[in-house]
RNA sequence: GGGAGAAUUCCCGAGCGGCCAAAGGGGGCAGACUGUAAAUCUGUUGUCAACGACUUCGGUGGUUCGAAUCCACCUUCUCCCA
C-alpha cells in the first residue's frame, strides 16, 4: 500500500509496500521482459545495481514459456530467483506494437504470436489469468495503447473499452485472487489511464477508473510519438485527478528529463527499456549526459564511464574497455554497458529521493533538467 | 619442366566494351532508439575548389569514338601433370 511522505510542490516522495517488499519512491522498475535483463542480467546482478522493481511481459511469457508452466515451478519469484517485487505488463502494448496484426473487438484481442504466427486471443480474463499463474507482485489492467496520432473518435471509442475491460479486469482479478491455488494470493492490480493526446478525454477517463478502488493507478499510452511537451501537458492534466493516496506509474517512460519532469508533476513509478537497449547500442548514461561508446574517440579513453558513478562496471572498467568489448561483439560488453545504465536510472531515482528527503528537488531539478539528456560536453568528460 | 587459371576500391567479392567511382557482404565513421518481434535499424564510406571535375580495377604498351572488361608482353599468386 502507498504511503506518502513527503511532497515538494506536486512530486512525492513515498514508500510502497507489497508483499514482497518495500518500493521505495519515486522509483524506477528494471525492464525483464521475458523474465530476463538483456544484455545477461541475472537476478543476483540486479542487487548489485539496486534494482527494487523488476517487470516482466504477460504475453512474452505467455508464449514462452508458458504461464502454466511457470506456475507449476511456483511462479516467476521462484522462476527468476528475484524475491523482490515483479510487476508484469498486461500484453496491452504488444496488442499496440504488434498492430498489423491484430484485431480488436470487445471481448478482447486476437493476434499472431511473433514466436510461431499462431493466433493468440487475449482478453481482460485472459490477461489476469496469465498474470495470476506468473504470480507477479503487481498485475496490470489490461489496455489498449491506441497509436499516436489518433482521432478523437477513435480514442474516445477505444478509451470506453479500456474501461469497461478494466472493470473485467477488476472482476478476474478479485475471483483468481480469492482461489487458493494462485501463486499470490495477494497479487495487486493497477489501472492505466487512456485517451490519447487528449486532454478531456484523460481526465474524464482518469476520474473513472479512480473511483475503482485500485492498488495504484498508471499513465499509460505517452511517449509513442508525440513531442516531450504533449507528454508533460498531458500529465498536468490528469495529475489532479489521480488519487492522492495511492501510488501513480508513468508506463515506459522514459528519458532521464522525462523522468524528472514526471516526477516534478507527481508520478511515483517508471519503467523504461531505454537503459538497457541504448545501452546495448553503446549509447551511456552519465552525470554529464550521454556518452556513445561506439566514438572513435573514446577508443584510448581509459577513465571510467562516469567518473562520478560508482557502479560495478565504473568501479572495475574503463571506457576503451567497454568501447572495445562492444566493438568486438563480446557479451561482456552488453552487460557491463546495461549493467551500467541500470545503475544509473536506479541511482538517479535514489537522488531524487534523497533530494525529496531533504526537501532540495527544485535544486536537483534545476541542476540536471539540462544535461541528462543531452550530449555530454566534451571539456567537462 | 609442361599445362590451366587468377590479380577489382581498407578486406572479401560481383562485374566481362558504354547505363561503372564500380553490386553485395565485412570493416570503419556517424545517427536513431521511451509499458523490448530491437546484441537492432538508418545514413555514410576514392579525392577535390564537390548539381561538376579529377585519379582508381597488378604493371607496361596496344585495339576502340569509348576499356575494370578485348589483345600482347611482364610481375606475382593458385591449381593440375611431371
Amino acid at each position: 500500500m502507498y504511503k506518502l511522505l513527503k511532497q515538494e510542490g506536486s512530486a512525492r516522495r513515498g514508500e510502497f509496500t507489497t508483499v514482497h517488499g518495500t518500493v521505495q519512491t519515486p522509483g524506477f522498475m528494471n525492464v525483464a521482459t521475458t523474465a530476463a535483463i538483456k544484455g545477461g542480467l541475472s537476478a543476483f546482478d540486479l542487487m548489485d545495481i539496486n534494482c527494487q522493481v523488476m517487470l516482466c511481459n504477460t504475453y512474452h511469457l505467455h508464449v514462452r514459456t508458458g504461464d502454466k508452466a511457470i506456475k507449476e515451478m511456483g511462479g516467476l519469484h521462484k522462476f527468476t530467483g528475484w524475491d523482490k517485487p515483479i510487476l508484469t505488463d498486461s500484453g496491452g502494448f504488444q496488442v499496440f506494437s504488434l498492430a498489423k496484426l491484430r484485431s480488436i473487438k470487445e471481448e478482447g484481442v486476437t493476434f499472431n504470436s511473433h514466436i510461431d504466427g499462431r493466433k493468440i486471443f487475449m482478453g481482460p480474463e485472459e490477461s489476469m489469468q496469465i498474470q495470476s499463474n506468473l504470480g507477479s507482485t503487481i498485475a496490470m489492467a489490461f489496455d489498449e495503447c491506441v497509436e499516436n496520432p489518433s482521432t478523437f473518435d477513435y480514442s474516445k471509442l477505444s478509451c470506453d473499452r479500456t474501461t469497461r475491460w478494466l472493470l473485467r479486469c477488476k472482476e478476474e482479478h478479485e475471483r483468481l485472487n480469492a482461489l487458493h491455488d494462485t501463486v499470490n494470493k495477494n497479487q495487486l492490480l493497477f489501472g492505466i489511464n487512456q485517451g490519447c493526446t487528449f486532454p478531456e478525454l484523460r481526465v474524464k477517463h482518469m476520474q473513472e477508473i479512480s473511483k475503482l478502488d485500485l492498488d495504484g493507478y498508471a499513465i499509460g499510452g505517452l511517449a509513442v510519438g508525440e513531442p516531450a511537451e504533449v507528454m508533460y501537458e498531458i500529465i498536468s492534466a490528469v495529475e489532479p485527478h489521480m488519487p492522492k493516496e495511492k501510488i501513480r506509474y508513468l508506463m515506459g517512460v522514459g528519458t532521464p528529463v522525462n523522468i524528472l519532469e514526471a516526477v516534478h508533476r507527481g508520478v511515483d513509478l517508471f519503467d523504461c527499456v531505454m537503459p538497457s537497449r541504448n545501452a546495448r547500442h553503446g549509447h551511456l548514461f552519465t552525470w554529464n549526459g550521454i556518452i556513445n561508446l561506439n566514438n572513435a574517440r573514446f577508443e584510448k579513453d581509459i577513465r571510467p564511464v562516469d567518473a562520478e558513478c560508482d557502479c560495478p562496471v565504473c568501479r572495475h572498467h574503463s571506457r576503451a574497455y567497454l568501447r572495445h568489448l562492444l566493438k568486438a561483439k563480446e557479451v561482456l560488453g552488453l552487460r557491463l554497458a546495461v549493467m551500467h545504465n541500470l545503475y544509473f536510472y536506479n541511482s538517479l531515482m535514489e537522488k531524487i529521493r534523497d533530494s525529496l528527503d531533504n526537501g532540495t528537488f527544485e535544486e536537483f531539478y534545476a541542476k540536471y533538467i539540462n544535461v541528462l539528456d543531452k550530449r555530454a560536453v566534451l571539456e567537462q568528460l
